[in-house]
DNA sequence: TTTGTATATTCCTTGACAGGAATATAAGCT
DNA sequence: AGCTTATATTCCTGTCAAGGAATATACAAA
């Protein structure tokens, strides 16, 4: 699993400005506007999100509209799922192991 | 959504210990041999998986053995998912909108 | 081609965090 | 009570990332 990702998503900023993306494309001036941030602050989370493969750009007129991307939450879903499904499957077994150690 | 679980989850190590204790409840030291790792440095990161959510600990004798807990994972796959879902059902409307900008 | 608008980049400073080494704490064991 | 084992904590240092301010770049309009 590819920490650029988590490491993405671990700061509020960059957290606040997928949860507004979630509505649908937009240019960075109106992101810093609705969040209070500086532009230059947006565009840098802006590229570290790009980095990790949550935002593609597209250029109309002197905009750049952001766009969210479905990959990289589905890779952090399926590791999430994969995770929550192996260990409950072993609970059992591993209580039973802790037992033994007692 | 707590920005405590991405970070805990935002160092490879980190994401080290959560694979190995994917397979059963482990102790300190087993961990830090296992992944060669300093004790110390274990300790400071299940410190923190811990304040996330993603471990607790049972001692047993002199031994603490950290055990994966699934509630941060299923948190992160509810947000996944949400995410997810949201704009892959808005994804019609979006583009369109892009489309009148232009 | 100058001017304005939108965005990216650079430089600087500061705070957070990870690793290393040493030490503290806690719980058995003789 | 000492002694060992297992783990946590502290202190120190270096690195990295975020914010602010300023500047550069891209593009369009007049």
């Amino acid at each position: 699993m590819d920490t650029l990702i988590f490491n993405a998503l671990a700061e509020p900023s960059r957290l606040r400005i997928i949860d507004l993306l979630k509505s649908g494309p937009l240019p960075v001036n109106f992101i810093a506007r609705s969040l209070s941030l500086r532009q230059p602050q947006v565009s840098k989370h802006l590229h570290v999100l790009s980095e990790a493969g949550f935002v593609t750009v597209r250029p109309i007129a002197q905009q750049r509209v952001y766009h969210l991307q479905s990959k990289p939450f589905q890779e952090i879903e399926s590791w999430a799922v994969a995770y929550r499904r192996q260990w409950e499957g072993r609970m059992d077994k591993l209580d039973e192991y802790v037992q033994e150690l007692k």
